[in-house]
DNA sequence: TTGACGCACGTACACCGTACGTGCCAGCCT
DNA sequence: AGGCTGGCACGTACGGTGTACGTGCGTCAA
């Protein structure tokens, strides 16, 4: 038996692997030390702390984002495909995901997504102010929505009485909700992010601030 | 000294209390208990676990939003209160904040706001199926600004050395970011968030599925 | 050869959520 | 009035947590 030499990379790997089989909340240093076959005490050679392995596993998820930027296709192509794919760790990455967005992330790790960004921005015509701007508000959307996308969909698992349940709720306090519940109660979450997506990509195209002639 | 009998109310008040002193760490059984001057196991006569009592603190700051809603107004002004109402708890109970937005909330405290934004959007002129997919964007977009305000600014204390410190940015790999440091470095949460609004807004106004004549 | 250093590990402590049992006291039934 | 019952405050106890600290073993440098 070859005992690989325990590392950082190997513990925050130990610990993505827990979080997405049992959840966040089966995370404690023993859990892992076990799963790794060592000794509790033999993790803090490698992290200093839990806090910092939690940081760990969100850089780690953050640079598993798989970019591939054209830089002579159309603004907006470029802006859809990033879009899409800070979505995809939402899917390799479903329990994670509520970690990478609850915390707020101190490392660089999250800086190349935005360069990608900001260049795009730039050659949709943006000046740095509207473009930082743009990108905050693209920013928001995307974290809001994936916080639903994992945050409503704990596992993937058991078919939850979604929370707004026909019937029992009063429709004359709450006549729009009672009508439109089963479009409430479901979600196509993939359409819907795509649904937003497009309407900020006109909003933007739209913008006055925004110089013509796109590459 | 009348000691005010226990009550789930009095607990959820504590504990929002703690969490906005301490932060959300800081809460614990034992340490609401103490902030009451009752013992630990009191609690569980009113309220079954600590989740719960959890979900009881988002519930109560969710129902804490003061809606002043004017169904005469424009549309458009209608959404940019509601949108205004919503941040104000960021603003009221910061740190608990992040719990509600983290939190799926299954109760029905929040059921209310979508009620007056549905009614909102229809009177915009959408049919029931855009009025959903709108409001998903807004709130997407809603939570996501709402969390970069909280958690960046886990107190509204130290002055932290920004997440992009300018200078330590590699600029041959990173140029745009390097340019724009001292922008992202800073950033004015409530003009941030005014400028996705509107944003959102136009291109609400501009989606062809809506039907002219709002009121 | 010897020294130092890195790293795995065990023990120990303070704290956590909560299951369970106990005793007090108010209100109702007879 | 007497007795019973149920609600509620509380203490104890158990299995879990993060991590400070000390110990011993291995491998390299001098």
């Amino acid at each position: 038996m070859t005992t690989e030499p325990l590392s950082r990379a190997r513990i925050v790997a130990a610990a993505i692997d827990l979080i997405e089989r049992e959840g966040a909340d089966a995370v404690s240093m023993r859990r892992i030390a076990a799963e790794l076959g060592v000794g509790v005490m033999s993790l803090y050679n490698h992290v200093p702390n839990k806090d910092a392995l939690l940081s760990g596993v969100a850089e780690a998820v953050m640079s598993g984002i798989e970019f591939t930027d054209d830089p002579d296709a159309h603004w907006s192509d470029r802006v859809r495909m990033q879009a899409r794919a800070f979505r995809q760790i939402a899917h390799h990455y479903p329990r994670s995901t509520m970690l990478v967005v609850s915390r707020t992330l101190h490392s660089s790790a999250g800086l190349l997504p935005v360069e990608r960004a900001l260049a795009t921005l730039r050659s949709a015509g943006f000046d740095g102010v509207d473009a930082v701007r743009m990108l905050r508000m693209f920013i928001a959307f995307i974290v809001g929505s994936l916080l639903r996308e994992v945050g409503v969909t704990p596992s993937f698992a058991p078919p939850q009485p979604r929370s707004v349940d026909a019937e029992q709720v009063d429709e004359t306090l709450f006549p729009h909700v009672s009508e439109l519940a089963p479009l409430l109660g479901r979600c196509d979450h993939e359409a819907e992010f795509e649904f937003g997506v497009e309407m900020l990509i006109s909003a933007i195209a739209a913008h006055p601030a925004r110089e013509e002639g796109a590459r």
